[in-house]
DNA sequence: TGATCGAAGCTAACAACGTTAGCCAGCTCG
DNA sequence: CGAGCTGGCTAACGTTGTTAGCTTCGATCA
């Protein structure tokens, strides 16, 4: 449709194929056939680019949480399925801050909505499991633990935690 | 000492002052009164002094860990503590693969260690709760949580839904 | 029909980045 | 004294994001 989202696929499959370094401006003019500067024709810059694609993991993670089961476990285990089949855009959409400006209004809470709903409403709580699923997920694409660790049974252990703590 | 110590060291203040876009090895060579290219007389790359600066900032984060109490939440509360105090060099540290080739032998078991003594020696539920420490510092440094977010309540909910699981 | 004007491309160029090549001063040691 | 290492230097290269300014094409409108 629109040239801007055009730009913005092109952005998200060399990023997906080819690592956040190859995203480059001139890389991906070249993915669209065209030259670098003329790219500032339909985005405002780089991070308009990468603001962009934050918004949609933001929006394609929130669908795959609604659309999983309403308990912790099936929850956590989508996030973490999501995250590791998608790395790239994965991290780039935790790592930043978001542009709440530019964000469009209620992704963020979409996005949160189905933490809230196995909580029961508790913020704190599902900030805490949004905490622990970020953060294994985040050590896990940053090879941060050895080569033989078994994550599942680190994993089992978190939810087995919540899952204790949350029905008393 | 060591003039290599030195740049690691002027590398350790632009980062924490200036942030970490300002460290480019122009601006180093500056901090130190030289010309950037001397800088390979004593660092074989910019890739190298960022695993520098992950190896001190494990170090460190290990010393207060090993410091500090040897109950759950003392010992993540020191550790969000460090953490944020340090936001640069934790990021550094973080988010990057371990270049375990470099990396002096050890450190990684030493910064790790306790954790391991909390849980008795259970390597799982270890990084499980490394999981959501990370996850929960990761998150509030990336600044993603709304500004009036309540985080001491969610580590509160963290560390207690741990703390029963861990003491059954 | 013919004039106008915006959309979307282009080339040339700039500053800043990491990095390499090659030169030179000065100190140490045989 | 001379050899060689150490640690500086300048010049330069290729790549990055980005800007300025020109052209071309299609639609709109008098």
């Amino acid at each position: 449709m629109n040239r801007r989202s055009e730009v913005v696929d092109a952005a998200e499959r060399i990023l997906e194929r080819e690592g956040p370094d190859a995203v480059t401006m001139r890389r991906l003019a070249d993915e669209l056939g065209i030259q670098a500067p003329s790219l500032y024709k339909h985005v405002a810059g780089k991070t308009e680019i990468q603001t962009a694609l934050q918004q949609r993991a933001l929006e394609r993670l929130g669908a795959v949480l609604t659309a999983a089961g309403a308990d912790l476990p099936t929850l956590v285990a989508a996030y973490r399925r999501w995250a590791l089949q998608h790395p790239r855009l994965y991290e780039l959409s935790a790592r930043h801050p978001l542009d709440r400006q530019r964000l469009a209004s209620g992704i963020e809470a979409a996005a949160a909505a189905p933490l809230l709903r196995v909580t029961g409403g508790n913020i704190a709580a599902a900030r805490a499991i949004w905490g622990f699923a970020h953060g294994l997920v985040d050590l896990e694409l940053a090879n941060r633990f050895p080569p033989d660790a078994d994550l599942d049974a680190a994993w089992a252990h978190a939810i087995n935690a919540f899952a204790i703590y949350c029905t008393p």
